[in-house]
Parts: C-alpha cells; sequence; structure tokens
DNA sequence: GTCTATAATCTGATAGAC
DNA sequence: GTCTATCAGATTATAGAC
C-alpha cells in the first residue's frame, strides 16, 4: 500500500473514531490494530496526535465546502439548498450517532493546536455565512417566507443543527434528528 | 475534612473540569493532586471513574431541575421564565467555554455506563418538556405571542442552546453565546 | 477516611534497522 | 515506508496498613 492510500486509511479510521467517540477516546494503537500496522508507521504520517487532528480538520472543511457548492451548483432555490445542506449534515454526520467533526473537537478543543482551533471557528463562522446567503436567496427567489433577520435566524439554525446531533447521541426517541432537523425545515416553508 | 465535605469537593472539580475540557481529559491524578490527597482516597468515594461520571448527572440533573423550579416560583409569565432558563444556562454553562455537563458527556457519552447514558436522555427529554409547557404558559398568559406548534419551537430552542454552548467553544465571535441566546428570546418577544 | 505500595496496562513519541 | 525496540510517564484500579 503507497503512502496515499494509507495516510487516507488512517485518516478514514480516525475520523469515524473522532465523530462516534470523541478526539480522546481512541490511540494510535487502535487504528494501528484496524489498518494492520505498527504505531510508528502512523508516527511517520502524523508525527504528533494534533497533527492528525488538523489534517482532521483541514479535510473535513474542504469535504463540507466542496458539498454546499455542489449543492449551491445543483438546487435551483434557497429552501432546497437549505434542505440539501441538512441531507448532507445527516449524510455526513448523522449515523451511527455521530457528532459533526467540528462540533466534537469543539468539545475536545483542548487536544487540538491553537491554530486547528481557530479553524474550528472558522468553520462554523463560514457555516453561518453560507445558511444567510442561502436564505436571503431563497427570500428573494420566493421559495422561503419573509424572514426579519436571515442573519440572526441561519446563527439560530446552526446552533439547532449543532446541538440536535449532540442530543441525538443519547436522546431516548430514535427518530430524534431528523425530525427536529425537519423542524427547521418547516420553519422557512412558504 | 469529613466524609460529605471531601465527596463535594471531589464533585465540584471534576464537574468543572469535564464542562471545561471533556471527561476524558482529566485524571483521578489531576483531582487530587489539586485537592491534596491521594487518588486511592478518590477511589474510596467512587470506586471507578464511571461512578464518577453517574454521581455528577444525578447532580447536575438535581441541580436544573431546583432551579427551572425556583425559576416557575419567582417568575411571572413564560416569558420571564423563558429568559430566566436561559440566564441559568449561561451562569451554568456559560462562563469560560464550559460546556453544559449532560452536552459535554453526551459528546463523551463512550465513557459513561448504560444507565448514565439513560440519565442523560432523560434530562434532555425533560428539558424540553419543561421549555414546551414555559412556551404554552407564555402564549396563554400573552406574554408571549402566538406560537404554531410550541413543542416544535421548544425541541428547536434546546438544541439551539445546547449547539451555541458547543460552538462558543471555539467561535472567533466574543459575545456569540449571548448573542446568540438572545435571538431565541427575540424570536418569542410578543 | 486516608495513606503507601503496587499492579497491569496503555499512552504518545523516538531512534535506528531494513 | 514500515518495522522492531524502547522510552518515560500516565492511567484506572486494588490490597492492606494506620
Amino acid at each position: 500500500m503507497n503512502k496515499l492510500d494509507t495516510k487516507t486509511h488512517i485518516m478514514d479510521i480516525a475520523r469515524r473514531m473522532t465523530m462516534q467517540q470523541g478526539f480522546d477516546a481512541f490511540s494510535y494503537r487502535d487504528i494501528s490494530e484496524e489498518i494492520g500496522i505498527k504505531t510508528s508507521s502512523i508516527h511517520y504520517y502524523f508525527p504528533s496526535k494534533q497533527d492528525l487532528a488538523e489534517a482532521l480538520v483541514d479535510d473535513y472543511i474542504d469535504y463540507l465546502s466542496q458539498g454546499l457548492q455542489n449543492i449551491n451548483e445543483n438546487f435551483p432555490n434557497g429552501y432546497e439548498r437549505f434542505k440539501g445542506m441538512l441531507e448532507l449534515m445527516i449524510a455526513t454526520s448523522g449515523q451511527e450517532k455521530q457528532l459533526c467533526l467540528c462540533g466534537m473537537l469543539s468539545a475536545n478543543m483542548h487536544a487540538v493546536s491553537e491554530p486547528a482551533r481557530h479553524k474550528l471557528g472558522e468553520f462554523f463562522q463560514r457555516f453561518e455565512t453560507w445558511t444567510t446567503e442561502t436564505l436571503k436567496q431563497g427570500v428573494q427567489d420566493g421559495s422561503i417566507h419573509h424572514l426579519v433577520r436571515p442573519v440572526s435566524t441561519a446563527a439560530e439554525m446552526v446552533a439547532a443543527i449543532e446541538g440536535a446531533m449532540l442530543i441525538a447521541r443519547v436522546c431516548l426517541r430514535p427518530n430524534y434528528l431528523p425530525e427536529t432537523l425537519d423542524l427547521l425545515l418547516a420553519r422557512i416553508r412558504p
């Protein structure tokens, strides 16, 4: 297996473990056993665990940015774009009670370097900005009913999405996450 | 120092560390050094770390239940009660970028026993129920404007509160948490 | 209740051979 | 790139003295 494949393999496992259990809850050993390599090989790609965290953040931000851009290009109006974003978040994080990677690393913020922490802040800022623009677009194209302050609604929405993913991990209601995200959609439905 | 004082002291430190850094991010050693006792003494009160987690959950649920009951008794209408709840959450968790104890333990759910995990689910359910009743009360007494489905609004509110506390830990905007919670209040203002 | 002592394991990390 | 070997220290936890 060449360099790129192993590196990707490490990150895939680390991403899943972070979103499922948290960044503190797995070790290089856990990853090495699943891949079938030694921990020293992981250190070759990610000298410290903080390097791994930062790589995960960079990758996650790229992935979601690309996803939102695809949504902008393929959905005709604000309402459909917002709906597409919710589905993307569920597809990325919702299964098996996983938390958004950036949400989990915010909870585990002591484990990430200051530069990576800053990127987490930028992630949420970008997420809010995209949502604000999408809501404004929806009001303009008539697919979303009038909102007093789209920027405020967007802030509430992003917080509610992250919070719903957090609560869903322990919630007693089986369909809590899709049902709660659907309430957000119902709120802007014209 | 007698039994009750030491036990309380341990829980106070563990609670703060959990809400600040996460349940995986501190050890019995960290607590022992801050108190000035040995780790074996902590094991005397909490044989396993999971016992400590469950005690923290029980205590936190009691504390917040009492707080919400006090709010019900001392505030005249639904709007003021809702506002009092937001202030209680900020006072309890908002300082120094702490996360709600139950929110953090939901992120760290692998570290808590199944019974304790169940209590986390009950906590969020109770929180939603209290919020639903408060919103209904507010609509009835005229302090909150009409809501199509108070139970849905309450679910969004609770998710947004938990999510806002999570995002606030890394957010680049200094007043993100109070400002975002204020948006929730503005939404129900008549 | 608090201590000493200790167990058994895990942790992130590095040096150097191949 | 991946391995072996190793490190120094941390972790949860227990047994038993005082």
